[in-house]
RNA sequence: GGUCCGUUCAUCUAAGGGUUAGGAUACAAGAUUUUCAUUCUUGUCAUAGGGGUUCGAAUCCCCUACGGACUACCA
């Protein structure tokens, strides 16, 4: 096992195969927490092995959503503008894109051959495919393992000769692993702890083929996490059945003395039923299920991101680290520096978690009303120039003070606040049938005039005017200010009406109230 | 079907043999407010079932049920 001293080094590989979902950005966050605590590395390596389901867009996109959450790889792709594809002092295990280290498996995977763990076979995939729809029929399933290994045409099998030539005239050929017939491999997990797995329930999985030249997931994985001295691996769960593939490769290879530690994180479930969270459920439930927004090249259909949904990032960040993992107090707002110290492995939750929409809102919220006045200014302006608002950001800024505890997100400021940029065009029926009465324009009049005489126009003084003349008169507060909401702002909604006053000056109050009577 | 992993309020989770099973979200009620919201207070709600072990089990063991993942020349 590991040795103390080990230097922590860990990798989030994905696959560029569509956007990075949020159970894969939770992944790449519990790598990138892992290792900052421990003053180790975290590395961001590609794995496109797979050049079937090769999708253009999709390795830029990783980056991308990496860079908004604030997860910076210290070696590998770094960022956009910097893909190491060259060794240096950052990078010493450059390409980090498997398809660039492509040369590097071939001889490994001969290794394997040559000291007995691996062989090659023949099969072409039309003929498997026959083996397995005849074992359908027979109500069976078709396993390629010791059972039949040595009746199809193999290594194992074929004279040396003949398989020296097919393997110069051929393509359809692969290398697969011998799985031992009968063995008890016993693993170790730091989220789960042991488990044992009888090999015999084990198949020979291929580790590489000619077809493309490439290796498949499992021997790429397991050479480039050696060759890039990988200290713990953590991933997700739907990794654990290849586990004992791995520990055996490990041990084939004879690097069982560096091998490194597991961790297997459990699924992102849906938020209602059953099964694990996918695309659909974001479009079903109304929520999105990637960081940034895609658009699919193929269909050109897009699919929403949380960035562009108004989440800020941090707090994005705090929702995912809260799922499946806990600081076991009762805090549950974490900076990413925070997090960092407080994130541990063995506080990892180990059955699947069910994703709440609800909590992620909450979340930003949370995020929302730490931010400063100026700064959500800033974040609402563009959307006030949108809609033709020509306002200044410190008019806005106080604006945003007045709202900012109301909204969970930036988008929603123009509902809660549109009546300090505009005059309302509307007045809501069920409050002016209930605040309007005969009675009322009189009263209104009477208010204007009051308003009218109030100098300085400050909170205080409307205050006190608006007082006096209410005591005065013996007037319900209640009949003057509703309707005086009504004339501002349209709606039974919105801040105190004589902070409002103050931000609307004189002027445009005075225009409100006789713009309805 | 087989293998492996899992199972505490509706949801995320705490409690590593002894608590009235705690917190948060959501929901509901009340208080506050000139309105809406905020805020505050309170409430409803859980150890999947059955067997053991033990003075004592959410916690340890076994069985069952349920859920999930995997079972590709995909990752």
């Amino acid at each position: 096992m590991a040795l103390k001293s080990r230097k922590i080094r860990v990798r989030f590989a994905p696959s560029p195969t569509g956007p990075l979902h949020i159970g894969g950005v939770r992944t790449a966050l519990f790598n990138y927490l892992f290792a900052r605590q421990y003053g180790g590395t975290f590395i961001l390596r590609i794995e496109d092995t797979d050049s079937g389901r090769f999708v253009p867009g999709a390795e830029e996109y990783i980056i991308k959503a990496l860079q908004w959450c604030g997860i910076r790889p210290d070696e590998g792709l770094t960022g956009a503008d910097a893909v190491a594809e060259q060794t240096d002092a950052a990078n010493p295990h450059a390409p980090y894109r498997q398809s660039q280290r492509k040369a590097l498996y071939r001889q490994y995977a001969e290794q394997l051959v040559q000291s007995g763990h691996a062989y090659y076979a023949f099969d072409t995939s039309e003929s498997l495919d026959t083996l397995r729809k005849q074992a359908e029929e027979k109500k069976e399933t078709f396993t390629y393992n010791h059972a039949v290994r040595t009746q199809l045409q193999t290594s194992l099998t074929l004279p040396a000769d003949e398989v020296a030539h097919r393997l110069k005239t051929e393509k359809q050929w692969v290398v697969r692993f011998k799985m031992p017939e009968n063995r008890e491999v016993t693993m170790h997990d730091l989220i789960r702890g042991e488990i044992t797995v009888n090999t015999a329930t084990l198949d020979d999985k291929v580790l590489w083929k000619m077809t493309d030249e490439l290796p498949t997931y499992h021997l790429a994985n397991i050479v480039d996490d050696h060759v890039m001295d990988i200290s713990h691996v953590i991933r997700g769960e739907e990794w654990l059945p290849s586990l004992p593939l791995h520990y055996l490769l490990y041990e084939a290879f004879g690097w069982t003395d560096t091998q490194p530690e597991f961790a297997h994180l459990s699924l992102l479930l849906k938020p209602d039923g059953k099964g694990k969270l996918s695309k659909r459920d974001g479009d079903r439930l109304g929520f999105p299920v990637f960081p940034l927004e895609w658009t699919d090249p193929k269909s050109g259909e897009l699919s929403r991101g949380y960035r562009e949904d108004g989440y800020f990032p941090e707090a994005f960040i705090n929702m995912l680290a809260l799922l499946g993992w806990n600081p076991g107090t009762e805090q549950e707002l974490f900076s990413l520096d925070e997090l960092v110290s407080a994130f541990g492995l063995d506080r990892v939750v180990k059955s699947g978690a069910k994703f709440n929409p609800d909590k992620a809102k909450w979340f930003n919220q949370q995020y929302l009303r730490t931010k400063s006045n100026e700064e959500l200014a800033q974040l609402y302006l563009p959307f006030l120039h949108e809609r033709g608002v020509a306002t200044s950001a410190e008019y806005t800024a106080q604006v945003c003070g007045f709202i900012k505890e109301r909204a969970a997100f930036v988008k929603d400021f123009w509902e809660l606040s549109a009546y300090f940029f505009v005059a309302p065009t509307s007045y809501d029926p069920k409050a002016m049938e209930k605040h309007w009465k005969p009675e009322t324009p009189n009263l209104m009049k009477q208010l204007a005039s009051v308003l009218e005489t109030v100098a300085p126009f400050t909170t205080e003084n409307i205050e006190q005017a608006v007082h006096q003349w209410i005591e005065r008169n013996q007037l319900n507060i209640g009949a003057v200010m509703n309707a005086f909401r009504l004339c501002v702002v349209g709606a039974s909604k919105g801040a105190g009406m004589f902070e409002i006053a103050v931000l609307l000056q004189k002027e445009e109050i005075l225009r409100r109230i006789r713009v309805l009577n």
